[in-house]
DNA sequence: CAATTTTTGAAAAAATTTATCAATTTGAAA
DNA sequence: TTTCAAATTGATAAATTTTTTCAAAAATTG
C-alpha cells in the first residue's frame, strides 16, 4: 500500500476514464499484477500497453517495470504488517514452522533485551561498575545457565586486567566467599534468585563484608533481596521455561552494559590493554584464503 | 535483506566462483543494483548476462525482473526498519551517557538476534537439528566467548537425555575428535571461523569420518568452509569488538533455533525428560519468602 | 455542428531478457 | 605432470517485453 496508493489518490483527480479504469484494475488485484507483464496487463485491464505506460509516467514511475516495483513492495508491507500483528509474542508450539519457530524466538530474545535496558535502573549499573573498577577482587557466582553470564564477565574483565574468580562449583565458591573483606565486591547471577547454593554464597560473601551485587530476574527474591545493588533482567520466561532461553541472554546483556560502562570509564587506559590482549591472540588466526581439504 | 539474503546464503554452497563474486557484487550494493538492467549490472559485476541469468533461477527467481523484485523489497525492508529505530544502529563511544549506551547496545544486540533469524538458512538448521537427534555422540568446541555457547548447547542437550561433550581444552577436543566415527556429529563455534585450534579440532573430527558443522558469522571462512552444514550467525561486530558482544548472543540464540527444533521434533519423549531434570533441582530451591538477614 | 484538442490503441522500434553453443576453465584420473 | 571429460562461461542469436510513433476515435469547445 502507502507509496503506490498515495500517488494513486494524488493523480486521480487528473485521470482520464482508461486511466482510472485501469487504477481500479491495478488496485483490485495487485496480487497478480505483480507478476504481470504489461502486455498481460494491458489484456487483463483491456486497455492498450501504451497506457499504461503512459499510467506510469504520470504517476512519476520511470516506466512499467519502476511501477511493477513499487507495486511488489506494496504487496510486500501489506504483508509484513499482517504477520506482525499475527505472530508477534506468541507463544512457541511444537506444531510451529521452523519460520515461525525462528521468529517467535528472536521475538522473544530481542524484546527481553530492549526492555532489559528500558527497565533497568540506571544508577545501579554505574554504582555496580565503579564498585567494580575500585574493588581488590571479584567474587562471581552462577549455576547452570547463569555460569555461562558469570564466565563471560570474568573473561572479559581479565581481558582488561582486572582479577575476577568466577565460581560455580559450591565448595570452591564458599572458600573464596569467606576470605573477602570489605574492599572486595560479590555478584550473584541467578535468574530466578532462589538458587539456595548462590544464595549461600552471597550470604557468604557478605559476612565477610564485601559489597554484594544480585543480578536477577526477580528482585524481590532472597538473593534479590540481600544484595547491596540489584540489577533487574526483564524477561518473560515462556512455556519452553526450562530451555532458559532469553533469561541467559538477558544476563550477558546485563554483563555488557557493565563492561561498557566500565570500558568508558577506564577507556584511556584499558584500551591499549585490550589492544595487547587481541595481539596476543593473533597469532593463532588462520589466514582467511587458507587452502581447506573439502 | 531476507528473502533475498537468505536464498543466498541457502545457495553459496553450490555457487560457482563467479557466482559467488556476483552474489558478493550484489550485495555490496544493493542500492545501484535495484535500478540496473540486467546488461547493466552484468558489465558492473564484470559477468555476462547469461550468468546472472542462470544465477537467478539457481535462486529460485523466475528470472531477472524476480530477482530485482526481490532485491527491492530487501531494499525496502531494510529501510523500514533503520526508520524504526531512527537512532539505534550508531557506534557507542565513550562519551555516550548512560542511557545512549545501554540503548545503543540492546538495539545492536536485538537487531543482531533478528537478523539471524531471518538470515539463517532454514534448511540447514533442521539438518543439524536431525544430525544431533540421530547422533551416536556429539563433540561441541569453541574457545573463549564460543566457549559459552558451546557449554549452553551441552547443558541443554545433557538436560533432555543427549550425549554431547563440550571442549575447549585443545588437546583433550583434539583426543575426542580423533575417536568419532560416522554415526556422530563435530560442532565448531567461532565467531571469525579463523581461529587455527577449533579449525584443527573440527577437521580432525571430520577426519574421523563424523558430520561436521560450524556455527560462525563467516561462511566463506576456513572453518565455515570445511563444514558439512553451516549456520550463518548476522552480527555486524562494532567497534568495541574485542567486547565480543553482539556475537556471543546470536550464537546462543542460533543454540536456542536448534535445541528448538529438536525439541519439538522429540516433544513426546523429551518433554516427559525435561520435566524429571527440573524435578531434580527443585529441592535445592529457596523459598520465596526465606527469611533474609537483611 | 464543425473544428480543435485530447485520448487511445495498433503496430513499429527499441530495449531488455533468455537460450544456444562454442571456447575456456576446472578437476579428476592416468 | 599430462590428458581427458565435465562443468562453467561469455558472445551471439532468439525471444520477449517495453516504449514510441502515428493515425483513428472520442471528447471538448465555441
Amino acid at each position: 500500500m502507502f507509496e503506490l496508493n498515495q500517488r494513486i489518490n494524488a493523480y486521480r483527480k487528473n485521470m482520464t476514464r482508461t486511466q482510472l479504469a485501469l487504477a481500479d484494475h491495478l488496485l483490485s488485484d495487485l496480487n497478480s499484477s505483480a507478476n504481470m507483464t504489461i502486455g498481460e496487463l494491458a489484456e487483463s485491464a483491456k486497455v492498450s500497453t501504451a497506457t499504461i505506460t503512459r499510467f506510469c509516467e504520470a504517476l512519476g514511475y520511470s516506466g512499467y517495470s519502476d511501477l511493477r516495483s513499487a507495486i511488489v513492495v506494496a504487496l510486500d508491507r501489506k504483508r509484513m504488517d499482517n504477520e506482525q500483528f499475527a505472530i508477534g509474542g506468541g507463544d512457541i508450539t511444537e506444531d510451529d514452522s521452523i519460520d515461525d519457530t525462528l521468529y517467535k524466538i528472536s521475538f522473544q530474545e530481542a524484546e527481553a533485551i530492549s526492555d532489559t535496558a528500558r527497565n533497568i535502573d540506571r544508577a545501579t549499573v554505574d554504582k555496580t561498575a565503579q564498585a567494580i573498577i575500585g574493588c581488590r577482587r571479584l567474587d562471581i557466582y552462577g549455576l547452570g545457565s547463569s555460569y555461562l553470564a558469570a564466565l563471560d564477565l570474568q573473561q572479559k574483565l581479565h581481558r582488561i586486567g582486572l582479577t575476577a574468580y568466577c565460581w560455580s562449583d559450591n565448595h570452591l565458591a564458599l572458600t573464596s566467599a569467606a576470605v573477602l573483606g570489605s574492599d572486595d565486591v560479590a555478584i550473584a547471577i541467578s535468574h530466578s534468585g532462589i538458587t539456595s547454593e548462590v544464595f549461600q554464597m552471597l550470604e557468604t560473601a557478605k559476612k565477610s563484608g564485601a559489597k554484594t551485587v544480585a543480578i536477577t530476574n526477580h528482585p524481590a527474591s532472597p538473593i534479590g533481596r540481600i544484595a547491596d545493588l540489584t540489577l533487574v533482567t526483564s524477561s518473560k520466561e515462556s512455556r519452553f521455561r526450562s530451555g532458559a532461553m532469553a533469561s541467559r541472554i538477558v544476563q550477558l546483556a546485563v554483563v555488557d552494559f557493565l563492561f561498557v560502562r566500565i570500558m568508558q570509564t577506564l577507556y584511556k587506559t584499558a584500551s591499549a590493554s585490550l589492544e595487547r590482549t587481541y595481539d596476543a591472540v593473533r597469532d593463532n588466526r588462520l589466514s582467511y584464503n587458507q587452502k581447506v581439504a573439502d
